[in-house]
RNA sequence: GGAGAGGUGGCUGAGUGGUCGAAAGCGGCGGUCUCGAAAACCGUUAUACUCUUUGAGUAUCUAGGGUUCGAAUCCCUACCUCUCCGCCA
């Protein structure tokens, strides 16, 4: 969410930030008539209710002192009308325009490359090298079937496609990776929390997820709940409507769910093997931080998503997105892309997004800042990393050419000391 | 799922129709005292919005409606919390 009154002040750059994001649901000349409707209403309304309050400290003194009242009472009776009616309309105009507020996009960074796809994406840098394997490197899911760790056909069974069964030692790397990222980045200083996956529509306003991406997740209608998307929801959500103390600040949480997307309308891309499945797991990273610092958080929290990729030796590269390819709530978003040999690709695996106040604004999450003053602080968070995509990416890139895939050293004490899968 | 009780400021807690934005205490902040600290004492301590913006006004006692000239206070609804019963990994 935005200041109204910035919007007020610069529609202009707000068109122009939605236009770059290509938001067409954003309609800025609606928000700004509306909001001056609704300061007319509002002047009009509090002049009235100014003068009730002094004709009926009038009648509590008249009443008090034994006199009659009743001419004030009467002519009290219709200006009480007038403000019912007053305040009937402000709470429509109010409704209206917080509507459309919650459409309009979080304003790219000035730093964010322009460009309304994809294509318009910066690399960064790139890490490590592709791996030397003289030997066709079979996909994932081939490699996966082969070893009997992999089961699409028995997750097909299960719920139908796009999903994914792992067993023996492919559950056990699974369940190796997330300790594995959970010890590094709990040990780098942030508090791991465990929350629910299941959360209000309220909870996903707070973070932008809703009205916007209503179609691309699970809803529970009987209870009115939603399945989470990313665990990014319900962390920051934990501040939702919380004041906290500026010495509390940078706040750095981490938290290892399941996610659910519907993947609506992504039929036949990138539907093979675990690479856009409608479950999947994540450790993700969420903080709280300063304004002030807020975009060297953002860089540290890249470089700590990084350092997961590092210590298992794969190559990857990073990139900026483009204004049109940042989400909603995004001021600015780094991209990790994790080779694959297998599919030759480059996989999307970490989404590192600094929000502005765009979410605690939503959430009304605030701090007291030195002068005693509500401020809202900076919301950032960042994939620590996707499951989903890392295994498939460990499967082919450590594959061997006697059909085994060798487990990176940092894994081995997670795996019981084992050296490969075989 | 059934029955009951309750939701007041950062916290505890008073207030059942008329200067109540709200007593008191705790906590916080500033000061006096002190070499310093503690104690004691004094003062101070919400947020948002509107405007004719060194000032004035309006709103806010979980939320949304209603009654009334006037609602923290009465009525209705929703949500949440607690207690007991039932069910249950």
């Amino acid at each position: 969410m935005l200041d109204l009154r910035f919007i007020r002040e610069n529609p202009d750059l707000v068109k122009t930030g939605a236009a770059n994001k290509n938001e067409k649901k954003c309609d800025v000349d609606a928000i700004l008539k509306l909001d001056e409707q609704r300061r007319e209403i509002i002047h009009n309304v509090e002049h009235l209710k100014a003068e009730r309050n002094k004709a009926t400290a009038e009648i509590a003194r008249k009443k008090k002192a034994g006199e009659a009242a009743d001419d004030a009472i009467a002519a009290m009776r219709e200006v009480g009308k007038e403000i019912a009616s007053l305040d009937n309309d402000l709470r429509k105009v109010d409704e209206d325009l917080n509507g459309l507020l919650l459409w309009v996009p979080n304003m790219p960074h000035e730093s964010a490359p322009v460009g309304l796809d994809e294509s318009a994406n910066v690399l960064v840098r790139t890490w490590g090298e592709k791996p030397k394997q003289d030997f066709e490197v079979l996909p994932h899911w081939e490699i996966g079937e082969k070893l009997g760790i992999l089961d699409l056909e028995g997750a097909t069974n299960l719920s139908g496609a796009g999903f994914y069964v792992l067993k023996g030692a492919g559950a056990r790397l699974e369940r190796a990776l997330i300790s594995y990222m959970l010890d590094m980045h709990v040990a780098d200083g942030y508090e791991e929390v465990k929350v629910p996956h299941i959360v209000t529509a309220d909870t996903m306003r707070g973070t932008g997820q809703l009205p916007k991406l209503e179609d691309d997740m699970y809803r529970i209608e009987s209870d009115d709940l939603y399945l989470i998307p990313t665990a990014e929801v319900p962390v920051t959500n934990l501040y939702k409507k919380k004041i906290i103390d500026e010495d509390d600040l940078p706040i750095k949480m981490v938290a290892h769910t399941p996610c659910f997307r519907r993947e609506a309308g992504a039929a036949g891309k990138d539907t093979r093997g675990m690479i856009r499945v409608h479950q999947f797991d994540k450790v993700e990273m969420v903080k709280i931080v300063h304004p002030d610092n807020s975009y060297d958080e953002l860089e540290t929290l890249v470089a700590q998503a990084e350092k997961v990729l590092q210590g298992l030796g794969l190559h990857y590269q990073v990139t900026e997105l483009a204004t049109g390819d940042l989400s909603f709530a995004a001021a600015k978003c780094y991209d990790l892309e994790l080779w694959a040999s297998g599919i030759e690709k480059y996989l999307e695996i970490s989404s590192i997004s600094i929000f502005e106040s765009f979410q605690s604004r939503r959430m009304n999450c605030r701090f007291r800042n030195k002068e005693k003053k509500l401020e809202f602080p900076h919301t950032l968070n960042g994939s620590g990393v996707a499951l989903a995509r890392l295994i498939p990416a460990i499967l082919e890139n450590y594959q061997n050419s006697d059909g085994t895939v060798s487990i990176p050293d940092a894994l081995q004490p997670y795996m019981n000391g084992a050296t490969r899968i075989e």
